[in-house]
DNA sequence: TTCAGCTATTCGGTGTTGCTATGTACCAGT
DNA sequence: ACTGGTACATAGCAACACCGAATAGCTGAA
């Protein structure tokens, strides 16, 4: 969708693949597809790699490495009580956003 | 809030500001005050002049020099018609992730 | 057998953005 | 003179998403 979503997204994308992981575990490339499936067709490969790995530093995710039958094994994520706690902010955060916005929303119509 | 909302105003406080302009002109002293009466208390005032320049350089809005009784001239701005489009357009994209997001959620409870 | 194509992950470099910290300047009241 | 509120500007920093390219395993067609 351009510029606007991309920077949109600084913040948010996160939230999103912690509610993902939320409901079920996940790896990497079916999380890519997911995503595109949802209409967010512009977002690259890389950056969820990327954000995985930060995920996964930060301690938010367990992972664990499973064979694939079609190519390279499969790092698989899941939420840990640690992610959860910080999905419980995250969802907080985005909820104030969201009230704000759409007051804007209302008096700007 | 923390860094959660950092990250999250990346891309919405442009739209949050455009929205502001929407409905009337405004300062970016005043801007930054009415925030932080709205909550977002830790938002720097150098952000905002950072992001009120930027929307000029970009021709969204209109800028005129308004001498102050209680201290240095203010710079009004007010959104011109491609601010108007522009703003459009973000309240897709935040049309867009709101139902993603409200939808993922969901899901999760 | 080789080669294209799908699966799956990684990484270096780039641009945009918000924050921190600091500086400038104007004015009123003490 | 000095403090404090008003008002704007900017240099340096960190975080994040994107782009492009590379690596690697597997399958099926030529």
């Amino acid at each position: 969708m351009g510029k606007q979503m991309t920077e949109m997204l600084k913040g948010t994308l996160e939230g999103i693949v912690l509610a993902i992981l939320s409901g079920r575990s996940a790896y990497g490339y079916e999380i890519t597809a997911w995503l595109r499936d949802q209409g967010f067709s512009d977002i690259a490969e890389g950056t969820i790699y990327a954000l995985l790995v930060r995920i996964e530093q930060r301690g938010l995710v367990d992972v664990e490495k499973v064979p694939s039958e079609k190519g390279p094994p499969r790092k698989v994520y899941s939420l840990n009580a640690q992610g959860r706690a910080y999905l419980e902010e995250f969802w907080k955060t985005w909820s104030f956003l969201t009230e704000r916005l759409e007051q804007l929303r209302e008096e700007g119509s």
